[in-house]
DNA sequence: ATATTAGTTTAGAATTATTATAAATTGAGT
DNA sequence: ACTCAATTTATAATAATTCTAAACTAATAT
């Protein structure tokens, strides 16, 4: 079964409707799986061939994709929300490099999570339903040519 | 050498002044070290003593601490920007627990990545110069206990 | 066919967090 | 004390997000 068939069933599993506007927001989603995309973003890009959009119906049909774990919203520090197309499987995170010095934003499509989860529950005491993991810093290939293409504002760095 | 003349010595060596306000800023968050304040309760905890207190000051404050390092700038998902101070060693990151349950924030101070940032570099070409690791999920006692104090509203999980 | 209903969308107003601005204040060095 | 630059304050401005009320749509019942 295909992504867009798996979606829609997940809507009408939850008594939901996939309008054209839902519709449109979930194939823009899946044409730009590997970039992380902003509400405005979503907005932008799909005004184009359909006019009669709201905002609100942006913000509120990605909020709807994450309660039915399609979507996941992040927060990379730039000041607005992203979303990020969730793979099949739940369990089954993916996690972040972030350059420092051109702002780009990469996935590395693996768990590698899944022993320290253990541990967190064995000495923590806590069960782990989910987890982000991001690494900043630079691209040997990115430091090289000096690409600062658009170096962002980040949080964790702190912008030195 | 204690925490506050250190952080006194790193304003001195960068031609920053300490002024009260900003001690008033440090101080607190140096009492409060296991909590992850917003600028709008640093801004009220400190407006109690010192009703002079611009809460511009309070974002400017903070923003220079996150500039020396001693402070992080973090998002978890609350709609609000959270400071944690760092360790004595940079790269002596923590890692969190978040708890879907009773929206609990705790620390592990621990660094359990260094492996898998020399594997972000070997493999990726990436050299990691700071990282994030949260965990969401819950505490064994919180679920047994039905603790549901604060759900915070939070973006991983987006609020299912 | 038509009326009803619940869910959805829209435009615009409202709210909230954050940043910018300009005048007043402070503090270190002379 | 005086000067200059850094800092702070209050306020205005901006930006992201949420709320609201009216309009629209699709499915169902009449």
């Amino acid at each position: 079964m295909n992504a867009i068939a798996k979606i829609s069933q997940q809507f009408a599993a939850h008594n939901y409707k996939l309008t054209p506007q839902r519709q449109a927001i979930v194939n823009l989603l899946l044409a730009n799986e590997n970039e992380h995309l902003s509400v405005e973003e979503v907005y932008m890009r799909i005004k184009g061939g359909y006019p009669h959009l709201g905002l609100a119906t942006v913000y509120r049909t990605l909020e709807l994709l994450c309660e039915l774990h399609i979507v996941e919203k992040m927060n990379f520090g730039d000041g607005v929300a992203r979303y990020d197309l969730r793979g099949d499987e739940h369990d089954h995170m993916h996690h972040h490099l972030i350059c420092n010095s051109c702002g780009r934003l990469m996935e590395i499509k693996d768990d590698w999570l899944l022993e320290l989860e253990q541990r967190v529950e064995r000495e923590y005491g806590f069960k782990v339903t989910d987890h982000r993991l991001d690494f900043k810093g630079t691209f040997n290939t990115c430091s090289r040519k000096g690409c600062k293409a658009s170096p962002k504002k980040q949080e964790i760095s702190c912008g030195a």
